[in-house]
DNA sequence: TTAAACTTGACTATTTTACTATGGTATATA
DNA sequence: TATATACCATAGTAAAATAGTCAAGTTTAA
């Protein structure tokens, strides 16, 4: 059970963002530099978190990204589900009738993935990108 | 984030195990067509259970393996060490003082993936083989 | 003595991840 | 209006991880 750089990096140069943004665009290339994320990889991932209206982008020279909400109102969930960080836990279709391994019925674990999912989840929704940019865990970027 | 076919097997494997016993060992063999796992990559996972002392085995005909501990006693975190189902969040070596991405201080996400590891491994501290095999979770193998 | 079962280590195909490459389009500012 | 600085989109790819398989045993109950 990994964590992907998917999701790492989109809350990383996201929280780069809330805690430099001045009124101003956040270029790309300032965030690459500062998290030491490729710009072409960063690219890739905001393209996603404009689409779900994580950001919005300002074109041109000086341009760059700006949050649509306060960080507050960004949790991790909105983040995640945005650049597809997905978190799978079973095998089957869940939404189907059919168990994993193409069994007629759910294996006697399913309940347990699912409720891990929903755990896991939960931590998500409940965090948002205030809380990582203020209090004890503020850290030098 | 996905959960591999090594952890979700062994815990399959183990609760076949538990539901199954009579007090007569268990084979490979019924595991394996019971839960549709092959037998080759069942021997692997069981290896490393042996090792870590979460079943003995009984060699011979007949043979197979047995619980070391009631269900109740083999947490889902003791059976995830074993066959080295990890769960890792972040990118950095944690105890080192330097970051990810070589950076000399951790960065400001790293508290969060510390968090959510913690989050993740308290369930699985939390639940058991025997939580399986009884009450509203039971399913038909 | 033989078949059923466990044991070990090496090997490999497939998939996923983590990018890079290429070739654009848009626009603020000089 | 030139042009540098941004964003945008699609395709490709090297490396790593996953999910197994293969081969060649050893052990022991019947
Ligand atoms: S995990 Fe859903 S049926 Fe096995
Ligand atoms: S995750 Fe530990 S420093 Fe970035």
């Amino acid at each position: 059970m990994k964590l992907t750089t998917k999701g790492r990096y989109a809350v990383m140069a996201l929280a780069d963002i809330a805690k430099f943004d001045k009124n101003n665009p956040i270029s790309l290339r300032d965030i690459s530099l500062r998290q030491g994320i490729s710009l072409l990889y960063l690219e890739q991932i905001f393209s996603k978190l404009k689409k779900n209206e994580i950001v919005k982008s300002v074109r041109g020279s000086n341009g760059g990204y700006i949050l649509t909400k306060s960080p507050e109102q960004i949790k991790l969930s909105n983040i995640f589900t945005a650049v597809q960080e997905e978190i799978k836990t079973v095998h089957c279709k869940k939404e189907s009738k059919r168990g994993c391994n193409g069994k007629a019925t759910k294996c006697i674990t399913h309940n347990l993935w699912d409720e891990l999912e929903l755990h896991i989840n939960d931590f998500f929704n409940k965090k948002n990108l205030g809380d990582l940019i203020k209090g004890k865990n503020e850290r030098v970027l």
